[in-house]
RNA sequence: GCGGGUGUGGCGGAAUUGGCAGACGCGCUAGACUUAGGAUCUAGUGUCCUUGUGACGUGGGGGUUCGAGUCCCUUCACCCGCACCA
């Protein structure tokens, strides 16, 4: 027979719910973990079975760690703002609002229907303005430390939907909505000034236990260079520009310049000949696409701009052209090119005929660029020096000469903040009709989102709320100063850059968190996420973290010690799910037909929690046929305790429950969660052999099965006899001394091959293991007629004997 | 191109410091019980052959070692990230 899952889970969680199970533990005299998966975007599809996955995890640390004794918070809540809601509310006209509010009930509903022990009083949602009134109070605290300025970037502007759109929503330079052209647009935007953390946010990686690969992720990202800012005067005139180098050793190799095409000084230094080329050339590099400008544009393109820089190591001309192999976003926007020692250059200067001088030995430029080490030449002073110390002297001379500096480049760029978007935190400034800006009072927050029934965007390139005059125009009440709010809203980002510390003290009207509750949880200790969130989101948090570090806000340099990155679930022809392959699986389904334990077993089981493995159905039912079998071991077709389960001891069982113990607790600590369940299952196959079950084994076992299947474990608890939930239950503990046996076996080899095996003392000596193998019978038969050149003994490993 | 990662049976995956490769599960085969089986139980299941005290076997090739899935070199394939970053 097997157990009815319906049955038993909806018991279960109604009994955890009326029991405040999974209350936040707060005694001081406990240990804490802070325990959390990254909050999901409530979308209109539901759950999907990859969400699961990583709540599954935390949700059996959590149980165990309770178990253990710590204090455990153990929080969920809802990245509600977003796009799609928006843009449901466009097309439908409903309010995104109760459209968010609809999907998370469903969200809620199935997330609670796996059992996970979430403690709901902790519940967050970023829409909620008793949320982002916290939200635009750190804005504010940025504005103020000069970290939130207003630039004009461009961005991706769509002039038939009259609406500036995200990158995500571009497709091949083509709205993703209606396939309309996209042109990038310079506009006002609130930018976040991120750049002025970047060496932090690398120097501090270093101290995390995150992924290898995540942390090399986010270095490229900000992408740190050390180099040199070198001024280059103009021939002829009073023009100069500045251009970054990580090799201002090569200086002597620079035989020409390039601009990127969009550098302001492009159009006061070209000569009057070469105007035409040069606009010409501009106008083309606008009509391209970013794809076009740099994936499928692999030849070298530019013009000649007719003016000329002077080396100031040599005192060379060196013409300047335009191309759009330099970025204009990048360093300065222009470069010194050495063609001999840099690739790019190599190819520009072999195109367009540029001359390519060697000042370092060691390749052979006539075939291509080379940039390895070797004595430098042609370089007047820096001849004879190597790399660094040449990079080094030519730094002090640049300076000496008042012509450069050291300086170091960051790849990363400042955090484009704002959207021009209804479905967001408003932006809490005001600009004032005598052109000063303030915030908003931080006691007038949180700065409501106005009610409307027009979401689409206003037309102007402005947000939905600038149509909403007696939400925008404000008037000093004191001054009588007539003001205009911000109309842009805040990215999706925002609120989950902090939603983290809200979990700690979700209900503080006072502040975002109390500063004791932050230093008794912080930092979380486990989080886990998709990779996807490698750089942006967990970039982004970082930020926020240490600008409230900063300000004395949070008691931490970083908000996040441990992060994992759990896998993927593919469909079950290894391909991603989506639903036009219509292999998606829904987590509802699994669990009315095989129940919410059977799913989070399953999905533990496939395999590590880091890997992307594909769905199996099959599986799925082996996972289900496992806890039936447990099931049965324990329990009557009356659903009593079998009598097989008694007070007695039962020797086959000792030592490989005590491993299993091990194993479990181990295992479970550091996320290998498929094989603590592969121990409990060869913990059920000895003990299905038995005809004794010692209740200590079976009560230990159960408890070891809880944290992974919770509604079937606690339902076997009370068969026990039990009367309260297992999770107050002391998690088993393992006897070391039980896990040795007296004798061992080992192996044998002759040559490196098992020819025998040794049943022996544990503390047999080497001397004696030499003495036994080569007493041995197979062994003997295997030497017979030989020279034996060496024997290796390993107590408690093997002997191998070396035969000739 | 650069950075990171992964290659183990028919499949998902196990395997301390280098020490019995393939734990555990799926699938498959045979048997038992059954009116029935997509239930349950039992046994078997890396490959090959001459069925043995056998040979081979962790993407390919080479090396270190008494001993290599594990360490080193080299090569191939696939995945992820970045992509003219000066």
């Amino acid at each position: 027979m097997s157990f009815d899952h319906q049955t038993i889970e909806q018991k279960w969680k109604e009994y955890w719910e009326a029991h405040h199970t999974f209350k936040t533990g707060e005694d001081p005299a406990k240990p804490k973990l802070y325990a959390m998966g990254m909050f999901p975007y409530p979308s209109g599809a539901g759950l999907h079975v990859g969400h699961p996955v990583s709540y599954t995890a935390t949700d059996i640390l959590s149980r165990t760690k309770r178990m253990q004794g710590y204090n455990v918070l153990h929080p969920m809540g809802w990245d509600a703002f977003g796009l799609p809601a928006e843009q449901y509310a466009i097309d439908t006209g409903n309010h995104p609002a109760q459209f968010t509010e609809q999907n998370i009930q469903t969200f809620r509903r199935q997330i609670q229907s796996l059992g996970f022990s979430y403690d709901w009083d902790r519940e967050v949602n970023t829409t909620d303005p008793a949320y982002y009134k916290w939200t635009q109070w750190i804005f504010i605290q940025l504005y103020k430390k000069g970290l939130a300025y207003v630039d004009e970037v461009p961005v991706n502007w769509c002039p038939a939907l009259g609406t500036v759109l995200a990158n995500e929503e571009v497709i091949d330079g083509k709205s993703e909505r209606g396939g309309h052209p996209v042109i990038r647009k310079p506009m006002r935007q609130w930018v976040l000034r991120i750049t002025e953390y970047a060496d932090r946010l690398l120097d501090d990686l270093e101290e995390l236990d995150w992924p290898d690969s995540l942390k090399d992720m986010q270095r490229n990202w900000i992408g740190r260079s050390e180099g040199a800012e070198i001024t280059f005067s103009i021939e002829g005139t009073d023009e100069s520009f500045r251009a970054f180098t990580t090799r201002p050793d090569t200086i002597f190799g620079a035989t020409y310049a390039v601009l990127a095409p969009e550098h302001p000084a492009v159009q006061a230094i070209t000569t009057d000949d070469q105007t035409e080329a040069v606009n010409a050339y501009i106008a083309e590099i606008q009509s391209k696409s970013d794809l076009e400008r740099t994936d499928l544009a692999k030849d070298k393109t530019g013009v000649f701009t007719g003016a000329y820089a002077i080396n100031p190591a040599n005192g060379g001309k060196m013409p300047i052209w335009i191309a759009d192999y330099v970025l204009a976003n990048y360093g300065t926007g222009a470069i010194m090119a050495v063609p001999a020692h840099d690739e790019r250059d190599y190819e520009f200067a072999k195109q367009f005929q540029l001359p390519i001088v060697e000042v370092v030995e060691g390749g052979n430029i006539a075939e291509e660029a080379y940039t390895g080490e070797g004595a430098h030449v042609s370089s007047d002073f820096l001849n004879g020096l190597q790399k660094t110390d040449a990079i080094e002297k030519a730094i002090g001379w640049l300076e000496e000469k008042g012509v450069g500096e050291k300086k170091v480049t960051y790849r990363l760029r400042d955090w484009l903040f704002s959207r021009q978007r209804y479905w967001g935190e408003p932006i809490p400034m005001i600009h004032w009709e005598d052109g000063t800006m303030t915030t908003v009072p931080e006691d007038e927050l949180p700065l409501v989102l106005p009610e409307t029934t027009e979401f689409k965007p206003s037309g102007t390139g402005e947000s939905p709320l600038a149509n909403i005059e007696d939400w925008v125009n404000v008037t000093d009440p004191v001054t009588g100063k007539k003001g205009r709010r911000e109309t842009n809203t805040m990215p999706q980002w925002a609120g989950s850059c902090w939603y983290y510390l809200r979990y700690i003290d979700p209900h503080n009207d006072e502040m975002f968190a109390d500063p004791e509750k932050l230093k008794q949880w912080l930092p979380v200790d486990l989080y886990i996420g998709g990779a996807e969130h490698a750089v942006l989101h967990l970039l982004y948090a970082r930020f926020w973290h240490k600008v409230l570090y900063d300000i004395g806000a949070v008691p931490t340099k970083e908000p996040f010690q441990k992060l994992f990155n759990q896998g993927m679930i593919l469909g079950e022809g290894n391909e991603k799910m989506s639903k036009s392959k219509g292999n998606v699986v829904n987590p509802d389904d699994i669990v009315v037909t095989h129940g919410a334990d059977t799913l989070r077993l399953y999905v533990m089981f496939m395999g590590p929690l880091e890997a992307s493995i594909a769905w199996s159905t099959t599986g799925l039912d082996g996972s289900r046929r496992f806890l039936d079998r447990v099931w049965r071991l324990l329990v009557t077709e009356d659903g009593t305790a079998k009598d097989t389960i008694q007070d007695a001891a039962n020797e086959n069982l000792e030592k490989l429950y005590h491993q299993t113990v091990k194993k479990v607790t181990e295992d479970i600590d550091v996320l290998q969660f498929n094989t603590a369940i592969s121990q409990l299952m060869m913990f059920y196959n000895e003990a299905n052999k038995q005809d004794i079950l010692p209740k200590e084994y079976v009560k230990g076992f159960v408890k070891l099965l809880s944290p992974f299947t919770p509604h079937v474990a606690e339902e076997l608890w009370h068969i026990l006899g039990a009367t309260e939930s297992i999770q107050h239950e002391a998690w088993p503990t393992y006897d070391e001394s039980k896990l040795v046996d007296d004798t061992i076996t080992l192996v044998v080899q002759v040559n490196g091959k098992v020819r025998a095996k040794l049943t022996v003392a544990t503390e047999t000596t080497k001397e004696q293991l030499e003495e036994a193998a080569l007493a041995d019978e197979k062994v003997q038969s295997h030497i017979e007629g030989k020279t034996i050149r060496k024997v290796i003994a390993i107590p408690g490993k093997l002997v191998n004997i070396v035969a000739q």
